[in-house]
RNA sequence: GGCCCCUUCGUCUAGUCUGGUCUAGGACACUAGGUUUUCAUCCUAGUAACACGGGUUCAAAUCCCGUAGGGGUCACCA
């Protein structure tokens, strides 16, 4: 890219009548990129003419999403307040509209007022390339609502000329509008910014990813399993979403709460709950549709800021695996200090509510558990999923477990856990290395071919199946009291199920 | 349906503009083996793609034409 005299100023425009899916966050992400990457402005904006749907909670939403991610606008500080809203500008497109009216480029239309086309229309996109659209495909459009509101067309126009924006980057469902705003741009004369357009972000089977797959997916279960009511749910808020009349997110998380039903994860606050981290997000986002190509996958936003370009930005759109964000996922925490990766446990368990019993019980100790997963994580959630059993004693016994385990060989296991039990039962030193040598210790005595003789019967006694992290910092955890309690349930359970 | 766009391993993609170095590279997933007290980690190896059909050329994943498939759009929504 030259080096032109005019700043580039990239914005995101989202419309406030949902959360910020992945498709908004990643053309949030490039429109930042490329600003920073050429020394220029990133700036936020809320359109907001459809007065029905718009909200200012999603305009809090949105915003708190973007924090989140870190994708901060320069026009947002150090007040959020000065963000411009489309509603609160009527006078821009209004002076527009007497501009080109003026000029004869409008008419009246039941109410509302309509742009003239019919001239052909070329203009140039950064991704798709030269775009010709003849004038006989060309219909005159309405730029201002019958209620006095400008459509979309008009104020898009008017507010990225007024914020002197100069490249305007947006999904790619837009190219087809492109040539109705290159026409306003031309008979408002002014300046026409720089167009790119992004591929689309698909399902992993095929179809778009899109904020109403949460409510098509809740609807067809709720269909399947014949539900007629939900809670929380009024009847008639029930039936209306069952005829498709809306999609609303509330009765569609009711629907799945009733039937056990996971979600997918649509927006990037679905994403920030189910225990990914913004960095890991975002660099994944980054790769769906543009790539540095060399071969390097893993990256942040600082090498965005050096790298991105629209000249590596794909044509063809892609398909979401969250396979490869989670192994991406994996793999960052995996490389984090591990004072990092506790505290960013620790803090994500913290404002999550179901996860208190683990801030309780732990305690001090919650470093010790961080490590134990540091490992085994492919989200913050993990842990809670995995190490369940810490905060609550397993009131089931795995049968494979149970058999290979503990019943094999004559409770061979069994009674390995019963000596086991004494040993644990005496020591008064309980650390995680001492206890790690004592097991260490009490295989071979007891005829077993390694620490999995006495290793695999406690785990089966604490968890209650065969998986859990190393033995010492588990046991440390536990605590001596619980830890015999529970081998002490153990036995007795399967006493009890050998005498009847 | 009209118009527009897209098409390399199952998935994300490199390579296409500037045809040969591509017996097509990387990553995720998957499979097998190894390390490990379980799980995970880690190490090694492997399976797997140029949508199809015609051209052009000494030579095509790369250029041209056609076909098929997918996507977008055709609102007083954005």
């Amino acid at each position: 890219m030259s080096t032109s005299s005019t700043p580039v100023v990239t914005r995101f425009a989202p419309s406030p009548t949902g959360e910020l899916h992945v498709g908004g966050a990643r053309t949030a992400l490039f429109s930042w990129a490329y600003a920073k990457h050429h020394g220029g402005q990133f700036l936020l904006r809320f359109e907001d003419t459809d007065q029905k749907r718009s909200s200012k909670q999603a305009e809090q939403n949105i915003l708190r999403d973007l924090q989140w991610l870190g994708l901060t606008a320069d026009n947002q500080v150090p007040d959020a307040n000065a963000i411009p809203r489309q509603s609160e500008r009527l006078e821009l497109y209004h002076a527009a509209l007497a501009k080109l009216a003026a000029a004869g480029h409008t008419y009246e239309d039941n109410g509302a007022i309509r742009f003239k086309m019919g001239q052909d229309v070329s203009f140039t996109d950064a991704v798709y390339g030269d775009v010709t659209v003849p004038g006989a495909d060309l219909e005159d459009f309405v730029i201002q609502k019958a209620d006095g509101f400008p459509t979309f067309h008009l104020a898009v126009v008017v507010d990225d000329a007024a914020m002197n924006v100069t490249h305007v980057i947006r999904g790619q469902e837009h190219l087809a509008n492109t040539p109705k705003h290159a026409a306003l741009y031309d008979a408002l004369g002014e300046t026409r910014p720089v167009w790119c357009h992004t591929p689309s972000i698909m399902n992993p089977d095929g179809s778009k990813m899109s904020k109403r797959d949460k409510a098509k997916i809740a609807r067809k279960a709720a269909q399947s399993a014949d539900l007629t009511s939900a809670d929380n749910v009024t009847p008639d808020d029930f039936s209306a979403f069952m005829a498709k009349d809306n999609d609303t997110l509330a009765t569609a998380q009711a629907i799945a709460a009733q039937l056990n039903l996971a979600l997918p994860e649509i927006n990037v606050a679905d994403f920030k709950s189910s225990g990914y981290t913004p960095a890991v997000l975002l660099n994944y986002l980054a790769l769906l549709g543009w790539n540095p190509g060399d071969n390097v996958e893993r990256f942040d936003l600082d090498f965005l800021s050096q790298h991105f370009d629209f000249d590596r930005i794909g044509k063809s759109n892609s398909k979401f695996d969250r396979d490869k964000l989670a192994a991406f996922s994996q793999d960052t925490i995996l490389k984090l200090p591990a004072a990092d990766w506790a505290t960013q446990l620790e803090t994500h368990f913290k404002n999550v509510p179901a996860f208190a019993p683990f801030i309780d019980k732990l305690g001090s100790h919650f470093f010790v558990f961080a490590a134990a997963y540091q490992e085994r994580s492919k989200t913050l959630n993990d842990p809670a999923t995995l190490g369940r059993f810490f905060v609550e004693a397993p009131t089931a016994y795995n049968a494979k477990a149970v058999k290979k385990n503990l019943a094999k060989n004559e409770g061979e296991g069994l009674k390995n856990l019963s000596a086991l039990r004494d040993q644990l039962a005496a020591t008064s030193d309980w650390t995680a290395d001492k206890l790690h040598a004592l097991i260490d210790a009490a295989w071979e005595p007891l005829g077993g071919k390694n620490m999995g003789a006495v290793a695999q019967p406690l785990r089966v006694a604490l968890t209650g199946a065969a998986v859990s992290p190393e033995m010492g910092p588990t046991l440390a955890l536990l605590g001596q009291q619980e830890t015999l309690a529970r081998i002490d349930a153990c036995l007795k359970h399967h006493e009890n199920a050998a005498n009847s």
